[in-house]
DNA sequence: CTATGGCACGGATT
DNA sequence: AATCCGTGCCATAG
């Protein structure tokens, strides 16, 4: 189901193989971009629109009706249920760049590579900005740290673009208020406290929460509850009600919003994505249904050669000739690239889903150890073809989660998982090296000290600082 | 003395 | 070739 045609015989060549494999690596919008830039590079390249269907979105092949939203039973009849059904699926992205471009920033730091979060979050708050005022914000965005505070003080933003600080603040104001709420504050305790801030406009918060956080944010992130209990005048039981409020509605690292999870203490500084570069679905509730996987394609119609540019070759002669199939042979090798860049995903993620059925519709818990190299193998493609085809690339589970690609090649997540169930399911606080004993009756076979490794990276505290229930 | 975290080494993975 | 990961050893805190 391929949308992109082309008209070319040539064998392989290096520099096809050599703008394969950069292709390959590329997320769904940085694709997006490469394409318009071929775009208009090329005239002998051509978009051709068409239909999508309006509630889904997917491409309409001539004018049958959507495949998807119009028969979603199909697999029930006779399908195999274990062969997921994989497909591109051509889509809008936010084309990276789109909404910052406008000519001035002649910083390098911005030139350098724009991150997924720093877009996302300009991309919201664009409307409400003064145009003298969207430099300012896109140079805060682009200073944020991995975990999307502020790496720069509001006050270093200020004399460097020499503005008052009143102005930079209140241009602050709006980015925390964006969607990962929080991004773009000072410290963590800021961060908090603007998500505070906007959850206490539509929810009641526990009043001592603010106080919490403004007080004893030290104590809060050691979970030394007694002592912050005793800081604060009130009782032990209040704190730790707060506490879990506070671990459960607010986020002291705004850029990891989207993994949902609870990082107390993880320092991980991975990339965070917004935008999946595949999505999975489940083709009916039926729970052994076919899973349904589409591969973002950021175009909504048909790549192709311009017919006009091939008659113009055969009218034209001499240099003009040579330079005119110059065109039409970068073309074709362009889009001969990226089908067999959605060919080699196509083929790996039908392959990733078909063994990692489990985990994606029970869990964690059940994710297997594959390898790329091992793919790389069953697949008859080189190590680095997987790699760059996994690497920066984020997926949309059935639930709605969007986890890096990579993650399905965690050798470690399911043991993590499992270590995460016991801690949380045993009463008493256990020892790491008791814990080891518990994985390995329940066939995980890991070293004491490596027990510790997986707590801290769960952001799972020590045994001795863990609150017993009791 | 016990439980943990830091450092570093070797083997696997990318 | 570079990087990641599991592990052992050792210092340190309680």
């Amino acid at each position: 189901m391929f949308q992109l045609h082309y008209h070319t015989t040539r064998p392989l060549t290096t520099a096809h193989l050599a703008q394969t494999m950069s292709l390959l690596s590329l997320t769904a919008c940085e694709l997006r971009q490469q394409i318009d830039s071929e775009l208009s590079a090329n005239p002998a390249l051509e978009l051709i629109e068409e239909r999508r269907c309006p509630t889904c979105h997917r491409l309409l092949p001539g004018s049958a009706a959507c495949p998807i939203c119009s028969r979603p039973h199909q697999s029930a009849a006779g399908d195999a249920a274990e062969e997921p059904v994989v497909f591109i699926s051509p889509r809008e992205v936010f084309a990276g760049g789109g909404g910052m471009e406008p000519e001035e920033e002649p910083e390098d730091r911005y030139a350098a590579g724009v991150e997924e979060l720093p877009v996302y979050v300009f991309r919201q708050i664009a409307p409400d900005l003064s145009v003298e005022d969207r430099p300012l914000a896109a140079h805060l965005l682009t200073n944020l740290n991995e975990d999307g505070l502020l790496a720069i003080t509001l006050l270093e933003a200020a004399r460097y673009l020499h503005v008052t600080l009143a102005r930079i603040q209140s241009v602050q104001r709006l980015i925390q208020r964006a969607d990962p709420v929080g991004v773009g504050s000072a410290s963590v305790e800021e961060a908090l406290l603007v998500q505070l801030e906007m959850l206490s406009e539509f929810h009641k918060v526990p009043t001592l929460a603010l106080r919490v956080v403004k007080e004893g944010m030290s104590l809060l992130s050691r979970r030394q509850y007694a002592e912050l209990a005793r800081q604060l005048k009130v009782t032990l039981v209040e704190v730790q009600e707060t506490a879990r409020f506070i671990s459960d509605n607010l986020n002291p690292f705004p850029s990891r919003s989207a993994w949902g999870e609870r990082h107390q203490v993880a320092p991980a500084p991975t990339r965070v994505y917004y935008q999946p570069d595949m999505v999975i679905s489940q083709m009916s509730d039926r729970p052994n249904g076919s899973l349904l996987v589409e591969i973002i394609m950021p175009l909504c119609g048909t790549l192709r050669i311009n017919p006009l540019y091939r008659q113009a070759i055969q009218e034209s002669s001499g240099e003009q000739k040579d330079a005119l199939r110059g065109d039409v042979e970068r073309a074709s090798l362009f889009v001969k690239c990226i089908q067999q860049r959605n060919h080699t995903i196509q083929r790996l993620m039908q392959r990733v889903v078909s063994m990692q059925r489990e985990y994606i519709l029970r869990g964690e818990k059940y994710l297997k150890s594959v390898t790329r190299a091992s793919l790389a193998l069953e697949l008859e493609v080189h190590e680095s073809t997987i790699s760059r085809a996994v690497s920066n690339k984020a997926v949309q589970m059935p639930n709605g989660r969007i986890v890096p690609l990579s993650r399905f090649f965690d050798r470690s997540l399911n043991v993590r998982t499992v270590l995460r169930e016991i801690i949380t399911k045993e009463p008493h606080p256990l020892n790491d090296s008791e814990l080891a004993v518990l994985l390995a009756e329940n066939g995980y076979h890991v070293a004491r000290r490596t027990v510790a490794k997986y707590r801290a990276m769960e952001g799972i505290l020590p045994a001795n600082l863990r609150q017993s229930a009791s």
